[in-house]
DNA sequence: CAGGCTGGCATGTGATCACAAAGACTGTAT
DNA sequence: ATACAGTCTTTGTGATCACATGCCAGCCTG
């Protein structure tokens, strides 16, 4: 490592980039489900070959975020319910379980952290931006999981935040609610009064609630 | 090449054989911990040029079962001790829930498959054939699972057991056990019983029971 | 006007190549 | 004998190309 000429975009290699790019994209719910995707379009959007974009595709894909049609064309997926409520039944396995390994370690400082975030969450909800909601709501989880100090399973976690991304926004986009978080406040209260199966409870909750209107 | 040679196997495009191949050496234990891989070498093997070979090192990388150095050198995983406590406690989460859900419907012809396999396991276990055993092991537990109807969860199960694959070889390759598996005939027990908690707690035994013994 | 067919365009796949960087090896000096 | 330096080989990366395939529009026919 001589040194990175450039001192944004932690990795300089193309496709790194190129995914890192569209993972944000999918997860935040930039992107609609079934919206399809071209490599020579990826390309040409981030000024390289087709070689770095097929790379990048081909990793969303196997982690889900994106579907192949049998010839090869790709597509932001539209999941059914039944896929839905088993990635729901998934977070809630996953999430709190990291919720629960984080607590011993939650300080004060933390616990304001995640104070602020929900602050911002609630400003998305207000100002019904589906984008930034996701990205906070994520955000705000993500901030209490990292210290579980359990790397494997954040990134299933994701993985799944991932393949939930489109649907997700989908949903958010036609959801008419302006009220902020409750469960994000209980999760908050939890935490501070130490009260291990609360925690358990808001998180499973939370991470339930949204898709269960999913239900057509 | 213009007309591939093989009739067989289901897809013929390469790097799909390529990732299938690898996947299975890499998940039931035909390659050690640490042991490090060439894109030219996979591509030569394979008959088929780097291209190929690199898609499929790179969706293995991303799925866990291979890491890949700075400079793009990719190896198979050594896990530390953290690590392998993680994933044996991601197995105990998604597997207990699949049990679970299988067991509403696990007929009479199942467990009798499951029996079936587990002689197999038996057999592996006595001739101390690490890779059958790890074969016939997992093969064990997707039966059962299959029968969840839960593709994404099994998805994240077979992730996790890629995982562990290398490390699952150097661990019972250093094995001198030679009795069957105890906790496999709990699990069918509890199946033909209808006893759902056994289950769950035969279903996190066995998963945990065999990773504990890594703590060095 | 409807339905099927054909031709052309768009798209994914895999091979090959040039290049850069990382590692290994060898020879030398201390 | 060991440490260092220079080179030579190995290896991954990304661009480009040829090719096969699938999709779609427009046309023709009934």
């Amino acid at each position: 490592m001589t040194q990175t000429p450039r001192p944004l975009d932690t990795h300089l290699l193309a496709h790194d980039r190129v995914y890192r790019h569209l993972r944000s994209r999918i997860m935040y719910g930039d992107l609609a489900p079934g919206q399809s995707l071209t490599l020579r379009g990826i390309g040409k959007e981030f000024g390289v070959s087709m070689t770095p974009a097929r790379e990048a595709v081909r990793r969303l894909a196997a982690e889900g975020a994106l579907t192949m049609s049998a010839s090869g064309r790709v597509s932001t997926p539209a999941l059914s319910n039944e896929r839905i409520e088993e990635l729901a039944a998934l977070r809630a396995l996953i999430e709190v379980e990291l919720a629960s390994r984080a607590m011993p370690r939650a300080h004060y400082a933390l616990i304001d952290r995640l104070q602020t975030i929900n602050n911002a969450v609630s400003e998305a909800v207000a100002h019904r931006d589906a984008v930034s909601y996701i990205r906070s709501n994520l955000e705000f989880h993500r901030t209490l999981y990292l210290r579980a100090q359990a790397p494997a399973m954040l990134a299933m976690a994701e993985t799944v935040w991932l393949q939930l991304g489109p649907t997700m926004r989908a949903l958010y986009g036609r959801l008419r609610r302006t009220e902020p978080p409750h469960f994000h406040k209980l999760i908050i209260a939890a935490l501070r009064a130490g009260d291990e199966p609360g925690l358990r409870l808001a998180v499973r909750t939370d991470v339930t609630q949204g898709l269960r209107m999913l239900a057509t």
